[in-house]
DNA sequence: GTAAACCGTAAACGGTGTAAACTAATCACG
DNA sequence: CGTGATTAGTTTACACCGTTTACGGTTTAC
């Protein structure tokens, strides 16, 4: 199964991984990402990375992609230390932790999440299709479905665009798993990642009193906020104390 | 009452005009942001544009500012399509207007709302405070309330950090008109706030399914969320309907 | 009337993305 | 094995960018 590469295959490969990695390091130490820095700390000469990426809009769309499969694993990793059948709070764990990860990286988040991408930008476009973390929160959210059984709309009651996108989705791509019948779930995730999303953006800009950005309750009213509507009921609130802690985490 | 100015002061102020008229006219028709461009615009030499703005950080603060303050009288132009006395209706029309302002104009919404505000930025936190946009919603918000009596926090009921804040705030500012007792409403704003400010972030960015942002109906749903929560009762479905046909107004 | 404050310019420095022409190494194949 | 094509890299150059410094003129204020 390993795929047989060329060796210059394989120096391509490393190459490619050496430009993220180069790129992930000077975005982690608070400089710009640019193409010429990325090339002189490479030992190279910037011109040489035009056989690797067509223009810098490239080069970001590139690192954007990495970042986002490796904070995926992040998020992954804070899930798993709750139990395999504790999907609930999986999803609270998973959720802090996007949130954790983007108020650490802020440079990295901005690029991966906060980055508009153009119209024009077909790339961009394939490569957000491919979204890990859209992939990863969708599949948790599905599984969540399964077992909690909360309420979904019918595509028929949906507004006709909406029902339209739900049946053929372009994003996330992964959706064979849902029956025909019941893809108004992806409209629940929709709405719940817009939330998500909303939230730990508005956090990272900063736009608002930094105190109620410490304290992270913005976030958590929000999640706890969402909490009725996926059936997670939490009568003994441990799923409360759960997402408190977890945000206190640094 | 007008301000006596020496024929210098009012030059001076013309110039910061310009500077302003030139930058905006560049992000309307898709051109960078650049010192030098503005510069070379007003027929200027770029060191000169020093005389008035100490780097180009500070441009762009200037610049967010006037452009959050002529959004507002978009907002506020929309709002009065309504009654004196329709503040729900008020409410809805300066809600989309906003969201209708952010996509079209998207790379004024991104100077004004999606650029991260620094720490160490004390220049840029106090235009924030300043908030033109933030003062007009809070303050709409606060007549709501006074109508439709919505249900507000108790401060001791919510998170010590989060009442600190409310009883000392330093966004929105002018908030002498609620009565200490009252300052809990200040929360729903805030969350209030981020969740609009969440889903048109998310639209501008266009992180998600062309389809559903056409549709508007990721906007409409969250406001219509919101709706109960502020007391709008909508039994003859009046106020879905005006949300509707605001948003389907281009 | 004179000194100070102000507004603007010219020149320069170091940074950016990108295009073109060229060289040296590597590969594929007869 | 040798030759021709492909590839990775260089050098040079251009047009932008923010910013600093030193230098003129105007306008103001006393």
């Amino acid at each position: 199964m390993t795929e047989t590469l060329t060796r210059r295959e394989r120096a391509r490969e490393a190459t490619y991984a050496e430009i993220v990695s180069t790129s992930r390091a000077l975005l982690q130490e608070g400089s710009e990402l640019s193409l010429r820095a990325v090339a002189g700390r490479m030992g190279i000469t910037p011109p040489a990375l035009y056989r690797y990426v067509a223009s810098y809009q490239e080069l970001v769309d590139l690192v954007a992609f990495e970042i986002d499969k490796s904070a995926t694993e992040e998020f992954r990793a804070a899930a798993a230390t709750r139990a395999e059948d504790d999907l609930a709070g999986q999803l609270i764990c998973a959720a802090v932790a996007f949130r954790r990860w983007a108020l650490r990286d802020r440079a990295e988040f901005m690029v991966a999440f906060a980055n508009p991408v153009a119209e024009s930008n077909c790339v961009r476009r394939e490569l957000l299709t491919a979204s890990t973390s859209g992939h990863y929160f969708n599949d948790l959210l599905v599984r969540l479905w399964r077992e909690r059984d909360f309420p979904r709309p019918d595509l028929d009651e949906l507004d006709p665009r909406i029902a339209e996108v739900m049946r053929d989705p372009i994003y996330p791509a992964d959706v064979s798993s849902i029956p025909a019948d019941d893809r108004g779930l992806l409209w629940v995730f929709q709405q719940a990642w817009a939330t998500l999303y909303g939230t730990v953006t508005l956090e990272v800009f900063g736009h608002m009193d930094p105190r109620v950005i410490d304290s992270g309750e913005l976030f958590a009213q929000m999640l706890l906020g969402w909490m009725p509507r996926l059936a997670i009921d939490d009568p003994d609130g441990r799923y409360t104390a759960l997402l408190r802690s977890e945000i206190a985490r640094d």
